[in-house]
DNA sequence: ATCATTGTTATTGGATCCAAAGTAAAGGCT
DNA sequence: AGCCTTTACTTTGGATCCAATAACAATGAT
């Protein structure tokens, strides 16, 4: 197998969040040891930290399930990003932003610029936004300094669709795409002008409003050519 | 051991939420196997458990270590579960608020008002509390209906201190308790009046607000006889 | 004397075995 | 024929065994 290195978790998250499991259907340990190739002992640690993780659901006393997700659910999960990094954001501003912080944030949005000044988007500038995106979203996140804020934010971004840098790309309306970047690094620049001057509530309501981005726009988006 | 219904993450989550084993402190397999006396498998996925809930961190290569909470720590937990609950309030004043709901929430206010109605607190009327006290934040985040929502919650109550039933109680000064329980109640009236009218952004705020009586509130009552 | 290297020990990860519990199926009874 | 009971099988939970590895200690070299 390629990727024999990655864990367990990591593996079986990736599949689940595929799709490669159907929602629903049972795991059973036997089955999933012998097709990654292990004992029965890794699988059900694994499915115990998946259980966690809310990837997993106990199957009545018949072990585990894969989880179903509904669109509300990935709404939902998108919804508590929000407030979880609205939390984040809220405590940096208050506490007041580090120039260590203030110097990487404006690093981000000086590289998104550049991504997005040249008018259009291509194949390519897709994954060097995703790799902006979440270093702007760790910065703020990992700046709240609180472990305990950080880790819920990181359970969550377990679940498929929840993480910052999980945007859905259409490749085949990357015109669309880039409005919608274009969007995102406006955002990004309010969020980083509210946290300078410390406005917490102002960068906590952006923040929000941001984690929707994926959500609601695409149909504004859609209707407004 | 006069608990050995319980389950062996409870059991143990009980022990380090009261402190039993101290913080940093590193849990060797073996070594809890034979406290409890079972073998090293059930402990291995306890700790698996117990550390997607965050009471353990892994220490390095070299197994676990119990997870030290600072105040501060407490803080955060706090303010995450305001967000999280003010997050379901919302949804639920947004939503609409079923007949049935109001009905529930109308009872535990009801109950509630009759335990404090008499003007003082005993030492028994803390644990009434207690349960009038969750079931009124339980149904709240039952009816929001979201699992995302209420497992992100969930995970959070995991935390120390951080449950929205783990009001400490000062049974040395009843008085000052009572008075914290008064404005509680309050809170949840108005948590109420604003979900029964479809104020989302009020039930949300007065929710984040009624989070923190734990943390603010008795040093204000201190300091004002 | 200090540092590096090597050997020993402690501890975790993985595999296998056994027991317990639950489910499905087959057979018997009304 | 339908339902209940009993039996066989599947599957998980717990215990034990073995291997891999990291920490520790001791010994030797510079």
């Amino acid at each position: 197998m390629s990727d024999d290195d990655k864990s367990l978790v990591s593996r079986l998250r990736k599949l689940i969040g595929a799709g490669h499991y159907h929602p629903g259907e049972r795991l059973g340990e036997e089955a999933v040891a012998e097709q990654f190739g292990v004992s029965r002992t890794p699988v059900r640690l694994a499915f115990r930290t998946l259980e966690q993780e809310g990837l997993l659901q106990r199957a009545g006393k018949r072990g585990f399930m894969v989880r179903e997700f509904t669109q509300a659910d990935v709404h939902c999960a998108v919804e508590v990003r929000g407030v979880l990094e609205g939390l984040a954001a809220r405590r940096l501003a208050e506490r007041g932003m580090p120039q260590d912080v203030a110097e990487s944030l404006g690093f981000w949005i000086q590289k998104g610029r550049r991504l997005l000044d040249k008018g259009y988007l291509l194949e390519a500038d897709i994954n060097q936004w995703s790799d902006i995106n979440s270093h702007f979203h760790g910065s703020i996140v990992g700046a709240a300094d609180s472990r305990v804020v950080a880790d819920a934010i990181s359970r969550n971004n377990h679940l498929p669709f929840a993480a910052a840098d999980s945007i859905i790309i259409d490749s085949e309306d990357l015109a669309r795409e880039f409005k919608k970047l274009q969007l995102a690094q406006f955002h990004h620049e309010l969020i980083f002008q509210s946290l300078k001057s410390g406005e917490g509530a102002r960068a906590e309501m952006l923040m929000r409003e941001h984690a929707l981005i994926g959500l609601r726009y695409p149909e504004l988006l859609a209707d407004n050519p």
